[in-house]
DNA sequence: ATGAAAGCGCTAACAG
DNA sequence: CTGTTAGCGCTTTCAT
């Protein structure tokens, strides 16, 4: 409640009118006397007065603050975006609110709200489900906004070029000489799992080396991890000729790791594994998983830096390609922090 | 900048007067004619009338906005902490703010900034080294707050029973009947590492098992994974008769998951290994890993709950035990998810 | 270059 | 039970 010194105070000891310290501390919009301001800023230092935000958000209708929702803050792939789109706030003096939606559309409205509520300046997306509803929800709200890792014909989107991820992940495959290689994903409609399934399929299709239907395992959301595990299982036991797996996510390879351990696969040795995402659960795993890798960094400061600028644009999608990360999974005799050795 | 209809539109449109509107809006401080409530609510609704909280905020100086600020926002433990929290909060009604610390002081300090700038309700710190200047920061803006997973005599803190989980663990392995136990962990002064690994300890000694100074590993902070990893190769190597590895974190179980693994042995078979967290990823791992597991929603609704709740009491440590998850890792023949097998 | 003053939208005295 | 009104702390127009 000791809610501090005010902008009044500030003035009161500068023996000045708080406009002028207004203009002092925006440095703008109007000029001020070097002595003034010398004079403020002596005030400010000595006081150690710190504006409050509520008042200057209430009045400039800006609060700096960004909102980002979720399926799930706490899996890998979205833990690692969250971290990315934080750091890109903090290093444009904005704040970052957070929310998980569950994988639940309702939640995901309610989380959307909150935001709003909040009057964040701008609103980034992955959406759980179907997007339609929390875009027109955004729209409505004349709120600058931007779906990420997932696309959307009517706003902007902020994603990896999937299908090219997907290639990415067959070719190394190719590289390697196989033959029989599985596919874990397929996912529905435009979203990552499917663009990646189709990129890989494409090449795959391409080499001459179709998948056949039985190959391209469907692993339903969002029990990736699980799905992928029992599709796996039950693949390499009727398919014993398989010598490799493309997983379109990190989560699909986790459920392949183990089920290719289970049935005695040695993943890296007698059966090759590429996976999609490059989180930080890739590199953890054992043996480390060779993966296309998504740019998260670039991800988030993109998100940030488009949100911030409203081109007007209109809807538009934002590639940014990810890159093959070499470690064991694959059978190149990387090390194991992922730099290649032979 | 549309900022859509006001509580003044409202009042008009029910022809009343702005107080009742806040009145009935806010179930108080004065009661309200249900005719007139009901006229209120009904133009609240014809006017699609959202509060702004911003206006709300500064006069009642309270933002509905909690802050956090942890060392690395895409680290499991974190992930899933922050996961936990804002969970909480959103039950409460209330929006999270987060913030990464990167592990450095000066960075926790910003973001600790931020967040008072932001004027949160209250704050949660995850401190990256040393927190006694946080806690000053903290104090001296006499905002509720609490350590989370870190103890210190001069505040309120949430955390883990350390010790109890590290007695845990060992206690485990000693049911399996192994008599050369490792232990990766010996952080610094009083931080979850070192409880727990004091824990261990303690446990070994008191069944005759202490541990020889060799196979007690130091693994400096935050490189865990890394030199967990040296730290056990190491060790296997010099030491084979070691049968197993008590890990004090996740991030030490997957470092000496990989070491062993690398050396030939197999962990769950000829090596046990028992890890303390609990994060998805020990359920991830394969062998998955038994791990002394965090209650993870316990400590983000305590947390919540607790700076809501400004007891006054002073300093405490509030402190959740956690509790032990049986995986394949230990050697026991659990399913892949957790069930006890035999 | 500076000061006075009008609000941003809301809450809560204070008066009926 | 309801209306009037004074701010919360700040930004910015309008004067000077």
């Amino acid at each position: 409640m000791a809610t501090g010194p005010t902008i009044r105070d500030v003035a009161a000891r500068a023996g000045t009118s708080t406009a002028v310290v207004s203009y002092v501390l925006n440095d703008g919009p109007r000029p001020v006397a070097p002595a003034t301001r010398a004079r403020v800023l002596a005030a400010v230092a000595e006081l150690g007065y710190r504006r409050n935000n509520l008042a200057r958000a209430l009045r400039a209708n800006r609060t700096g603050t960004l909102g980002l929702v979720v399926p799930d803050l706490a899996k890998p792939f979205f833990a690692e975006l969250t971290r990315a789109i934080e750091d890109a706030a903090f290093a444009r003096g904005l704040r970052l609110l957070v929310g998980s939606a569950h994988f639940d559309a309702d939640r995901e409205d309610e989380q959307l709200r909150a935001l709003l509520d909040a009057r964040v300046d701008a609103a980034f997306l992955v959406p759980s489900q179907d997007p339609t509803s929390s875009i027109t929800l955004l729209r409505r709200a004349r709120i600058p906004h931007a779906l990420v890792h997932r696309t959307h014909p009517d706003t902007v989107c902020i994603a990896g070029d999937d299908v090219s991820a997907g290639r990415q992940a067959a070719e190394h495959l190719l590289q390697h000489g196989h033959r029989y290689i599985a596919l874990l994903g397929v996912g529905r409609a435009e979203d990552p799992v499917s663009l990646r399934s189709r990129g890989a399929s494409a090449t795959l299709t391409e080499h001459d080396r179709p998948l056949p239907p039985w190959s391209m395992l469907t692993c339903p959301f969002p029990n990736l991890r699980d799905d992928a595990y029992r599709a796996t299982l039950d693949l390499l036991t009727t398919h014993p000729q398989i010598t490799a797996i493309c997983a379109t996510t990190d989560e699909h390879a986790v459920g392949a790791l183990r089920a290719a351990t289970e049935i005695g696969r040695r993943i890296g040795d007698d059966l090759a594994l590429v996976s999609i995402d490059g989180t930080e659960l890739a590199a953890y795993l054992t043996p480390a998983l060779t993966a296309v890798t998504a740019p998260f960094d670039t991800l988030g400061a993109d998100a940030v830096d488009t949100v911030l600028n409203p081109s007007g644009a209109g809807p538009t999608v934002r590639q940014h390609p990810l890159t093959l990360t070499v470690r064991r999974s694959c059978g190149c005799h990387a090390t194991h922090d992922g730099h290649r050795k032979s």
